[in-house]
DNA sequence: ACCCAGGCGGGCG
DNA sequence: CGCCCGCATGGG
């Protein structure tokens, strides 16, 4: 099977992988000698990529696609998954207003945020809560190991079905702890009728209201689905780093999450999605805000 | 033996 | 609302 070619400019393949958002849970990068290979599944296909950087922020994708979707439908979900399906130059511009993000879109220039798959992503997020990194990507593998369905020879991520029906003691084998029992009802919902397709359409404040009446699916991780699995870039994701780095950059300590969302809608706009991404890998990496 | 982790729900004032 | 607490688990 030959390999497609899709040329990318203002991306870095590495930073937007390990930003943490949700490919890093469900896909798998390696450093080869001349590219990086990367391997990502969602419910319904499977990408083998090959990256091979023509300098620092532009690059050639090498892919292979298995799955439903003809060629032109497969690029466009790639473009999606890796966040390449809009351009950054108009958003870093308005971004690189404020200084603080200025100097991290310098250090992690070409990351994007990703719009993968919005049950996988709820899935990834809903695992997340009160976790941590390794943890969950070890649980979302075991998920997947466990659960999910091989068609032509590819191990896809577990669909709602397949979790709705799992036994809550082959849920808790995965490490799930607390959070099980919220992502058993989260997929039964599914399964009985709630449809997250039917969230594209709603305004990121309807779609929110929607999400969070799942046990399980609070604020944090609503933000987290809407931004990351349906592209909703207004969606500003307050995680801990979020808030320590906000509050003492922006605002001042103990700062409810009322208030800082409303700081974000203001100061970043349709954007804080964007700014979020960006202010959080600033945070963790910089090692300028470590919690005290 | 501890401590903590990309939060959340429930109970309280 | 804002605050406080417990929570399953395993890696450091």
């Amino acid at each position: 099977m030959q390999y497609n070619k899709l040329f990318v400019s203002d991306f870095s393949l590495l930073h937007t992988y390990s930003s943490g958002q949700t490919l890093n849970f469900a896909g798998a990068l390696e450093q080869k000698k001349y590219f990086l290979h990367l391997s990502a599944t969602t419910p319904y296909s499977a990408f083998d990529i090959n990256y091979a950087a023509s300098g620092s922020a532009s690059g050639t994708l090498y892919w292979r696609y298995r799955g439903l979707l003809g060629e032109k439908e497969a690029e466009e979900e790639l473009r999606q998954l890796l966040g390449v399906y809009t351009g950054v130059r108009s958003i870093y511009s308005k971004l690189e207003k404020d200084k603080l993000l200025k100097k991290a879109i310098d250090e992690f220039y070409g990351m994007r945020v990703v719009k993968a798959d919005p049950w996988q992503t709820a899935v990834c997020f809903i695992v997340s809560q009160f976790n941590n990194i390794k943890r969950i990507s070890k649980t979302i593998g075991l998920l997947i190991n466990k659960f999910g369905k091989i068609e032509n020879g590819a191990k896809l991520f577990p669909p709602p079905e397949s979790i709705a029906r799992a036994s809550k003691a082959s849920l808790l084998a995965c490490g799930l702890g607390f959070r099980a029992s919220y992502l058993k009802d989260f997929a039964s919902g599914i399964v009985e009728g709630f449809d997250l397709s039917s969230l594209y359409k709603l305004s990121y404040e309807e779609a929110k209201k929607e999400l969070m009446q799942f046990k399980g699916i609070g604020d944090k991780v609503a933000d987290c689905i809407l931004l990351f699995g349906y592209g909703k870039l207004e969606a500003f994701p307050i995680d801990t780093w979020i808030k320590r780095i906000v509050e003492r950059e922006y605002l001042h300590r103990r700062s409810s999450l009322k208030q800082i969302h409303e700081f974000a809608a203001e100061r970043f706009d349709g954007l804080a999605g964007y700014a979020q991404q960006y202010l959080f890998q600033y945070a963790r990496k910089s090692g300028l805000y470590a919690r005290r």
